[in-house]
DNA sequence: TCAGAAAATGATATATTATAACATTTCATC
DNA sequence: GATGAAATGTTATAATATATCATTTTCTGA
């Protein structure tokens, strides 16, 4: 059984250092800013593997002594999904950093209902079930959301 | 090409008569009570081939005199969803009503951006690779949600 | 370097979606 | 009809998101 979810005790600082190295990039290559208040956002949102609502990541700025309006969060929010940063999870309203920013996919998120942790998966199988479903019936695909909730491995045999 | 969408033109009332007769089989078989509220918002949400928000309902019932609050209608929504005789769309917020209530199943739903219709399919292409890619991960699904966002037949070719 | 334009953020207000908590009414059953 | 359970009414508020205009920051070109 392949892994998807990051193994407990993994060093998260890694995970954290290279999303951001990717992120860099992306902007560098878009042309884009990556702005303090984008960057601090990005990271909060990597703080763990879990999706953050934007009230989360309003109190957490908070907290760190910013008084900051939902606005601003919103628009960071807004330019991280728009360069597919980030990506947000329709089922939770809520957000989660990307680890392959670097190449258009349609993702697939496995969302775990105990631990709350997420996943994303690029997986050909579900993409190419997708595409050929809405190539029979005539339709146009602009973007697919597939979000799957359940237990994770660690959950679903502890 | 198979049809996924009503034609232009269909009998809709048709439609209604059909879901009301097998809603009232499901809460028939469910010894659940198909109120006046219930029923309403129900016949309401198959107005339209489109995904319609509660507070849409809402509306829709001030309009027909009632003086109804936002509880109300989330309360039928639920029992509706409970059911499995209304689907709520996670991207759009909103609710939509199912044509095959009577048989578990995955559902995928097709949302034109163009004319607002949504389409349910049960697609076991889809089915099957979204089950298979867990089993991989050794995920265990609960629910699953899959929505596909685009121009149905009808907007791309007109 | 600095003037002007563009982009980003700040600030205020408000829209939209959803639920908690308790009161009252309706309904099935005895 | 009395009783308890289910459904609905009522009030208040929580949670999520955006519109609008003001200000600040950054980029660009003279």
């Amino acid at each position: 059984m392949s892994d998807l979810f990051p193994k407990k005790g993994h060093d998260h600082d890694r995970c954290v250092h290279s999303a951001l190295t990717q992120a860099e990039k992306v902007c560098d290559v878009e042309n884009a800013r990556f702005t303090d208040m984008r960057r601090k956002v990005f990271t909060l949102i990597w703080q763990s593997h879990k999706a953050v609502t934007a009230y989360e990541l309003l109190d957490a700025l908070t907290s760190e002594g910013q008084r900051v309006q939902p606005p601003t969060v919103y628009r960071a929010l807004e330019f991280l999904t728009d360069l597919g940063l980030v990506h947000r999870i329709e089922s939770l309203n809520a957000y989660f950093g990307c680890d392959r920013p670097d190449c258009e996919h349609l993702g697939q998120y496995f969302i775990c209902t105990q631990c709350g942790r997420v996943a994303e998966a690029v997986n050909e199988d579900m993409s190419n079930a997708v595409v050929k479903a809405a190539g029979q019936v005539g339709f146009d695909i602009q973007a697919t959301t597939v979000e799957i909730k359940g237990l994770c491995h660690d959950c679903a045999t502890h």
